[in-house]
DNA sequence: TAGGTGACGCGGT
DNA sequence: CACCGCGCCACCT
């Protein structure tokens, strides 16, 4: 089915590292869909994630905010990411080296085996 | 059914 | 660094 797409995007957003960003590629890969990051993006925006989903830490793999209509309020964003310490540069760009969830290939694997289990 | 859209990503120039 | 083009894919006219 492809609302799997959907729940395990949603789970995968409860571990979402406080202080960190995650880009749309990434969240679409541990959803065992790397081509699908345009979905990603399709779910936040219709939010099909739930309301708990912390939407302003997902940033694009240049490292740059989403667009002023994304969220309630142009700079929303910026001042969720900036209250829990990440920096965000005046041109609305994070340092990826540096903020980014650098999930690890156990990361991904840990997720598979938990949807299996799951069935999703 | 066919074509357009986008909170994306990558490679080329 | 700045563009630009194209691939991608679920949705929506």
């Amino acid at each position: 089915m492809s609302f799997n797409f959907y729940q395990r995007l949603e789970l995968i957003g409860k571990h979402i590292p406080y202080g960190h960003v995650v880009t749309y590629g990434q969240l679409a890969l541990l959803c065992g869909k790397p081509k699908n990051s345009r979905q990603v993006g399709y779910a936040l925006r219709s939010d099909k994630v739930g309301k708990d989903f912390p939407a302003y830490r997902v940033i694009n793999g240049q490292g740059y905010l989403s667009g002023a209509g994304a969220f309630a309020t142009p700079g929303l964003q910026k001042s969720m990411l900036q209250k829990e310490g990440v920096e965000v540069s005046p041109d609305n760009r994070v340092e990826m080296k540096q903020f980014q969830w650098k999930h690890t290939m156990e990361d991904a694997v840990w997720f598979r085996e938990l949807f299996r289990q799951l069935g999703v």
